[in-house]
DNA sequence: TTTAATTACGAAATCGTTTTCGTAATGATA
DNA sequence: TATCATTACGAAAACGATTTCGTAATTAAA
């Protein structure tokens, strides 16, 4: 009646607890004769192996996690896809947490997973506050993690990032050619890497083509929906001429596009912008959204692999010297919002 | 210099294992003054507790999975939100595993579970294909779980759901004082509650303004992309007359705006259109996307409170007939798509 | 035929916690 | 003072799977 387990099987069929788990395991100590039987009155009875008892030998879980900023956000939900297409091969389970953008929490998680209950962690940062303890103490604990997206870059561990640099770079001289006179970075905080390098690129285009520094402007907008807004809406009330704004994420476009409305200001006659972004809907926002676009999926997918190739070679010499940096690119899609 | 354990608490303080793992426990056996001391010892050599140990021998893992269609869907990433709110505050950790709409997937990753690796589950269902067997192997093994927006209504456990039907017919009547003449519901598939209570509604809506038989259509998208693309774009083709759609998942509004944009129908003009949706662009669409909208956060919230509810009270007497449905509504977004 | 190797299994230790049960030592009660 | 209750702890048995080590029985090699 109750859980069937190993114990049971043995006894049912007359063997030990040794040979039972070995057979389930196809060692080669057990004849073929022994395993059909055991593998047939285990498929009977329905018998599950205990995780935990296997985990707790083993040591290993099968599980990693994924700590996120956020999850409500395309981007992150299109890299956990990413990822879990991985993992489902591998057969191994998903943890998923939410800093919400509070680096205490992202400590306090991480420091959490120290136990051992994950063989592996996939984060992307919610920016430093100059305490990067909590990635030291995981590698002294030998469990493995990649960055992906927004990394921190004192770590030594691998990473799955894209090519801000060139993408800000790029979008920048968009804009230019569009002949923005006055240009704005919208920034979350100068605290992620990817945002930094993204700003880098923004500053370099415009520094390339002499833009005078008056005419630059950084936003930073924080996590605070009411505060953004506000800081966007009181930048754009006196309207500066010709304006142009690279969005480094996406919500802050949105944001952008809702106080347009409101303040009735026109996209792109008075003001143009391109934001990074994977809004399925980007091509029907009224006017249609010029983007950076991440490959999203693919960055959790290499990141995945990367996290399990890590794990399996645990064992092995650590070549953690090599340290492992895979740059994707973004693509730019030109949409209305950036035209003439 | 290896992993500290209770063990090396106990030695340390040169206490016994069990006087540890009851003062870390706080019991009342153990004396304040001795307490103190392994708790200080605790913290200094940052010792965290084996989750496996401890699951296997509790025989509860402080986990909980959340089984849903895909992720990449703003309407699950908030439900998500609204899970992890809580199982954060009580400590929980959460498994998430995507079915990708694949009823097999669903069942091989709940017969999975059935192994006590989480305390419950939340399930929004990817349809039924008449085979329940696993939910009542969740039942029989007495591992709890709740189901939101996409339930099974023939299996015995607490649902979380919206007024589908109401807002199904509210949807249908608003197209219907639009002067639609003719109308679609759109559906992804007819094995999921949710969207049949839609279709419900739609269709007493109109049975009720007496619209003629052949003036209705319920198209069947399915999940892959390429085919439900061509059978939107295949209907309209041919342009019905003042055509009302009512789009009962927010993905086939999006590719019916898209399909409208590459043939050039014009909306609202000669196409209304209004959708299931938690798109935060809806308004910012050209043109502006009339919604229903869900509180998925509170869906989510309140599944997962359930859950906690059900798990806690695990050991007390079955109440299970008490079958709690709690029904959250949904809001009406009237905006460009549906106007005259 | 004797010895060595192989095959096929079982006993028992182990992973780290939790929990039951037992018991010295102390304090309270009659 | 004798008895009982309480306090504060320890020994040991779980939880269920894995793995090491040992060993009969069989087969192969010398």
């Amino acid at each position: 009646m109750e859980n069937v387990n190993i114990k049971k099987l043995a006894k049912e069929l007359n063997l030990s607890v040794s040979t039972v788990s070995k057979a389930l395991h196809d060692s080669y100590e057990i004849k073929a004769e022994t395993k059909e039987k055991v593998l047939a009155l285990a498929k009977q009875l329905n018998y599950q192996p205990n995780p935990f008892a296997s985990s707790l030998r083993r040591n290993s879980s099968k599980t990693i996690a994924v700590v996120i900023p956020e999850i409500a956000h395309n981007f992150f939900s299109l890299v956990i896809n990413g990822i879990e297409s991985v993992a489902e091969d591998l057969k191994y389970h998903v943890l998923i947490y939410i800093t919400h953008e509070i680096p205490e929490k992202e400590e306090q998680i991480i420091k959490h997973l120290l136990n051992g209950r994950v063989d592996g962690v996939l984060i992307s940062s919610s920016g430093s506050t100059n305490n990067n303890a909590h990635y030291h103490e995981l590698i002294q604990k030998g469990i493995p993690f990649v960055f992906f997206d927004r990394a921190i870059f004192d770590i030594d561990a691998p990473r799955v990032i894209t090519d801000d640099y060139q993408a800000g770079f790029q979008a920048t001289e968009h804009l230019i050619n569009r002949e923005c006179k006055n240009f704005v970075f919208l920034s979350l905080s100068n605290q992620m890497s990817a945002i930094n390098h993204r700003k880098d690129g923004f500053e370099a285009a415009l520094r390339h083509h002499h833009v005078n520094q008056s005419n630059i402007h950084i936003l930073e907008a924080g996590t605070d929906e009411t505060l953004s807004f506000q800081l966007i809406r009181n930048f754009l009330k006196p309207l500066p001429e010709l304006l142009g704004i690279f969005s480094s994420v996406e919500k802050l476009a949105v944001q952008t596009y809702h106080i347009c409305k409101e303040i009735d200001i026109q996209i792109p006659k008075q003001l143009k912008i391109i934001s990074f972004s994977n809004l399925p809907t980007a091509a029907l926002l009224n006017p249609a959204l010029s983007t950076l676009t991440q490959p999203a999926f693919s960055i959790g997918k290499e990141a995945a692999k990367l996290l399990f190739q890590r794990i399996k070679n645990k064992g092995k010499i650590q070549n953690m010297t090599s340290l492992p940096q895979l740059v994707l690119n973004s693509t730019l899609f030109i949409r209305e919002s950036t035209q003439i």
